[in-house]
DNA sequence: TGTACATCAGTGAACGCGCGTTCACTGATGTAC
DNA sequence: TGTACATCAGTGAACGCGCGTTCACTGATGTAC
């Protein structure tokens, strides 16, 4: 064995890794494989020794997303306490300063759905799956139940993804942020969860939510 | 005068509508400023006696939708009538079967939002221009007055181009139907329109209603 | 410990291709007389 | 009515460029003895 075991799996995510900041920056067409190998710190010539094409990476890059356990805290200074109620923790990291600015580690369902909707089937299917789980997440966290329960967080989750697609295609800072808020208020106010776990201002030195609005 | 007076702006308006359903269908970096121009009938190289740039004339497109005012009968079936009350109408036109299949003629919104928030300042511009007279429309629209009505028309528009983006986005017909009518469902409901002008089965043979759920 | 070897991850030149953009030119048009 | 002309919308060859993909090769690695 010439090469450490796990050398070519270590390998193959980070050029997972570089290719989901880049499309996640500048979308599929605009990234190239040369461009996602060099910040991997290869050569082009081997992509393909990892991967068919670059359709290919695609589909892994979002089905990765949700997959991998550390996403929810990669939007720096978004704390999601798991001993609580998950639902209206997800909706104000989902529609925070934090994940609106950071574009590269951003939920790819906000910065590249109509890349997908462009995109084959494996791609489309990778994005439902995120999509179906978030559903799941906001349904089971819900204070509705049954029908009007499920209608609901549907509903939850199309707002936050829509609330901060159309945030960022928004030349105005203070109508995307604006319209971020209102999203979040609504979201909110639509899973029942309103006045629960509202952030407030602490004395403490050690905020336990430090998302912003 | 060689050519009659109004050719070329003419020809422009064709330029502009055959790069409007280029765009809505394959994005800004997959369409060429030739297929742009054989769509319209001329050969590529008259292409920059009309406008500056590709970025020129995409700006030019998505600011040039909404100002048309055959936009809103450009959706095979769907009838928006005046002289009733307009926000449950752009809902449900908004969400229907025919928006969502027709996606060349599609709202550039729902086409093309994460392309814009890639895009420069002109193209961010006329999407917040666009954005924000629909959310005029449903807010004057609305039973609710004052913030609460402001915070949820922007929240409606959200939920509207939300719900169209991730359904496209989405390999499953159902799953995106469903999406579809939820989001359709807690919109009206977030309107005040939840029982006024829903489309009833009617024994007439000529029906004032054409949108499918 | 030292040398010869097999492995294979990664390299980089090369392929055909289509892109955005430029520009010298063509040829259909309406005008002047 | 007929001819010569000026206009200019549109053409198409050409530019340099970077793309996705292929593949013969390199050279660092750990192994065998």
């Amino acid at each position: 064995m010439p090469y450490p075991a796990g050398h070519r799996s270590a390998v193959r995510k980070r050029i997972i890794h570089s290719a989901r900041g880049l499309f996640n920056l500048h979308g599929f067409e605009a990234v190239s494989i040369q461009k996602i190998m060099a910040r991997a710190g290869l050569t082009h010539g081997g992509f393909y020794s990892y991967f068919e094409s670059k359709s290919d990476l695609y589909a892994e890059v979002l089905s990765c997303f949700f997959t991998d356990p550390t996403w929810k805290n990669n939007w720096k200074g978004v704390v999601i306490d798991k001993s609580k109620n998950l639902g209206p923790q997800v909706v104000r990291a989902y529609l925070s300063r934090q994940h609106f600015e950071d574009v590269e580690n951003s939920c790819p369902m906000v910065a590249l759905p109509t890349d997908v909707s462009r995109s084959g089937k494996s791609a489309k299917a990778a994005f439902e799956n995120v999509f179906s789980a978030m559903v799941d997440l906001l349904n089971r966290s819900s204070r509705k139940k049954g029908t009007a329960g499920s209608t609901e967080a549907k509903a939850i989750a199309a707002l936050c993804i829509g609330g901060m697609v159309v945030a960022r295609a928004i030349e105005d800072r203070d109508i995307a942020d604006d319209l971020r808020t209102a999203c979040m208020s609504v979201a909110l106010e639509l899973g029942g969860w309103a006045e629960a776990n509202a952030p407030r201002a602490r004395k403490s030195t050690k905020p336990s939510t430090r998302y912003t609005m």
